[in-house]
DNA sequence: ACTGAGCGC
């Protein structure tokens, strides 16, 4: 099973650095990984919204994918993000594209870290209403 | 900033 392939391959580099991995960071990338949001590493400078969905759109439906751009210059970042509709989805293309040749470059495929919508923890709920949901 | 590791608004 490519789930616990992945582990695998997250106990190893555990391992391989000197000390230890926080836990904490990694129950963080075990969370990732039953996301559906991947994080998309060295693309191409011409690389945009569009030829990122193409690109990534044999897995699963894609729901949203974009490049993020330089604010002030409007120009690509070289990474980007894609979202699939399920999970499974999300692990078979992070799977099959990471290291995969787009436009020249060898791209970096991994599961996002959520960001924009922080998982509530458990001792959240006294904190009240924070601006999204769930 | 003709740039190349990273985790956006």
């Amino acid at each position: 099973m490519a789930f616990f392939n992945k582990l695998g391959s997250l106990a190893r580099q555990s391992i391989s650095q000197k000390g230890q991995v926080p836990m904490v960071s990694m129950l963080n990338t075990i969370r990732c990984m039953s996301s559906s949001k991947l994080f998309i590493g060295g693309l191409p400078w011409s690389a945009d919204d569009h030829t990122l969905k193409e690109a990534f759109s044999g897995y699963g439906e894609v729901i949203e994918a974009r490049v993020i751009m330089d604010r002030e210059t409007g120009r690509s970042r070289g990474f980007g993000f894609v979202s699939y509709d399920s999970s499974e989805s999300a692990s078979e293309a992070q799977s099959a594209m990471d290291g995969q040749e787009l436009g020249g470059r060898n791209v970096r495929v991994s599961f996002a870290e959520e960001r924009s919508r922080p998982p509530r923890s458990y001792n959240d709920d006294y904190q009240g209403n924070r601006g999204y949901d769930n």
